[in-house]
DNA sequence: TAGTTGCG
DNA sequence: GGGC
């Protein structure tokens, strides 16, 4: 049924100790990058997931738009560099020859939920896309190439990675709801999300 | 128009 | 979780 080709589910694949250097990583980063509230292109609505980026791109929403650019929307400084586990997981995941410009990360407090999208913003969609869950678990979502294709929902949690490449790379995907209280990774609980991405065809 | 990383 |  949907059984995409190129989707892969990698469960546990950050056990707890990576998880929590991780973390720290992370802290760090955000110190530099904070995290800020994006806003839906035209509406100005504002997203319920907070977000931020690393890499030499980042992905951002605002009235104008969905893009990548190099600089933080509101500090206007460049993104800071994708931790090492980070690009370790996509040599290992991904299997793509060219390294991962950009890696958005997204806080889900509980109560937030990213509805159905596809990321289409790249140019290069012979990438795939490989993402982290550290934190709370998630109900996730994922459809096929049409948005009015049958959808399946998923449970991730802290330490699985998924990969959307091949004919899911442009699969419907979102997170519907966090459930609160089902990790200890994070202090004050939430789900962090990180998503490693090619943009460019170029080197 | 078609589409919507949101809303209901 | 479907549909607008």
């Amino acid at each position: 049924m949907n059984n995409l080709e190129g989707f892969k589910l990698a469960p546990g694949f950050l056990e707890r100790r990576a998880q929590e250097q991780l973390v720290e990583d992370l802290r760090a980063l955000l110190k530099e990058a904070p995290f800020y509230t994006p806003v839906m292109p035209r509406s100005g609505k504002p997203f319920s997931v907070r977000m931020t980026n690393c890499g030499t791109l980042g992905w951002v929403s605002d009235r104008d738009g969905y893009r990548y650019q190099p600089t933080h929307p509101e500090t206007g400084r460049p993104w800071p560099p994708i931790p090492q586990v980070l690009l370790a997981a996509w040599g290992e995941l991904g299997g793509y020859s060219k390294p991962p410009e950009a890696c958005l990360i997204n806080f889900y407090a509980s109560g937030t939920r990213m509805g159905l999208h596809q990321d289409r913003d790249e140019e290069d969609f012979a990438a795939p896309v490989v993402s982290l869950s550290l934190g709370d678990e998630a109900v996730f979502r994922i459809g096929g190439q049409s948005r009015k294709d049958p959808t399946r929902s998923l449970r991730l949690k802290s330490g699985d990675a998924l990969v959307l490449g091949g004919e899911a790379r442009l699969a419907f995907h979102g997170v519907d709801r966090i459930i609160a209280g089902t990790s200890t990774l994070l202090p004050k609980g939430g789900r962090i999300n990180l998503t490693l991405r090619r943009v460019t065809k170029g080197e």
